[in-house]
DNA sequence: ACAATAGTGTCTCTGAGACACTATTAA
DNA sequence: TTAATAGTGTCTCAGAGACACTATTGT
């Protein structure tokens, strides 16, 4: 029996839990920053490009769902280190029609694999992050994303209300909790920086630039790279020198010292 | 109809969603921090002190449900700015039979109303913040809660699921949520510190540092207030002079600057 | 005048940022 | 040797913290 609440008034029925997962990976080639979205094939929604979405099943806990998912749309095996808890999204607007809660999770593939389109979902594509004056967007080269506009939670959720979405915007509140998602990377940048699981195990100070570079809205050439050493040494622990064929000094390799010490 | 998920199986059944409430005051008189814990009168850990909690109803938003929780039990009527969220818990372990999720929130009170129990508690009281060496501690004069001693989520589940416990604890993962609870307030102190709402929309410089002392684990006095004031001007907007009828010089007032412009 | 309280000024040390310089590689 | 890349050293400035000093109240 569920229990009594201190209202008298009992539940009629519950929402639907959503897990929402922002993947996050990182493109050698282009050296960019990039998130998976999938094209639903599913109402409601149908047809727009969303943030990959499951289902909680009863014997797991939500980050053991947000990394089922990877399991199943990458074929990507990790460990709950790779994922972290964004937050939770309530508004009774958020779903057109039945009631729907996200619990919105982020994980970070060490590498970016091929993509193939999983049930629920018609296409399934990477998209790489950019800046903007307002905000930041995720473009394939043919769409692009932007996150929200809004400041507040409640302007957001107010003017979602009033206009229904056009396919040129993602489904659901999820450009929303993407604006969330860039802000959280951005803020744990400089005591937390699990976005740069994105490049591996290991890293060079580079690579940590070129991740840092679109959060903080900057090309990448003007974080100085004597200042960024400096300022992330409690972070970052030296484990070698990289080799490369190309020409230039060799640069060292780091790794995250709070999670592999 | 419920949308299919990339998963070929179906959900049977969803876990039940509580919605738990860390409510804060600050007693002027003794000086310290408070949290709202109530005797639970209901199965499961019928008996048991808890943290204030209630179910979401279908149209609301979880932080609607978490002040409406406000003046069930407290009589207070609170705008959103006064909560924030905590975070969601989902473990499977967190209870022991019927399967529910905690989505946590905070409630900052502008004072430290009486109590009176409410449907579902035997009991409602203030206990008062301390810290310890390995933590914090809530006291109520007769008993005593200390936050979770694990270091880990994981950690803490796998003892939580162990051994069943006692009355000397609070129910279900309480202890873990009132940990993290207490660590994001910390984090959170030099940037955002939405724990001092429960000093009312003004205070003293010497009230902010009373607040500040127990998160920080140090006697209030160990803040210099000279110090204090420097760092936090970007916070704080001066609104005036307090009268008071004690000797000394009066102190000045302020203001969150970033919530009352 | 004095105790009690609160606000101010100053010194030092550390860390962030600007920027010039040195080091190591492939071709 | 040169272009390309990466690491190091140094200067300045701002902020944190220790601590001594001044200011304003009630009795």
């Amino acid at each position: 029996m569920r229990g009594t609440d201190m209202d008298s008034e009992s539940i009629l029925e519950q929402p639907y839990i959503n897990i929402t997962n922002i993947i996050w990976s990182f493109d050698q080639i282009t050296s960019k920053v990039n998130i998976l979205l999938v094209k639903r094939s599913n109402k409601p929604y149908n047809g727009y490009w969303a943030l990959p979405e499951t289902f909680m099943r009863t014997n797991e806990s939500a980050d053991e769902a947000a990394l089922r998912l990877v399991r199943a749309k990458i074929g990507m095996a990790l460990s709950n280190s790779h994922t972290e808890q964004l937050a939770t999204f309530t508004n009774r607007l958020r779903t057109p029609e039945q009631r729907t809660l996200s619990l919105a999770y982020m994980t970070f593939l060490p590498d970016k694999p091929m993509l193939k389109p999983g049930y629920g979902a018609s296409d399934a594509r990477w998209f790489s992050m950019d800046y903007t004056e307002s905000g930041y967007a995720f473009s394939d080269g043919e769409l692009t994303f932007p996150t929200a506009q809004s400041q507040t939670e409640s302007q957001y959720y107010a003017k979602l209300a009033k206009s229904s979405l056009s396919k040129a915007h993602l489904a659901y509140d999820h450009e929303w909790i993407l604006k969330v998602a860039c802000e959280r990377i951005k803020n744990k940048l400089d005591y937390q920086p699990n976005i740069l699981l994105v490049l591996g195990p290991q890293f060079t100070l580079k690579d940590a630039r070129l991740v840092y570079a679109p959060f903080l809205k900057m090309p990448f050439e003007l974080i100085d790279n004597s200042n960024f050493k400096k300022s992330h040494r409690h972070l970052f622990t030296d484990v070698g020198t990289s080799m490369s064929n190309r020409p230039g000094r060799p640069a060292r390799v780091y790794k995250l010292s709070y999670l592999f010490p």
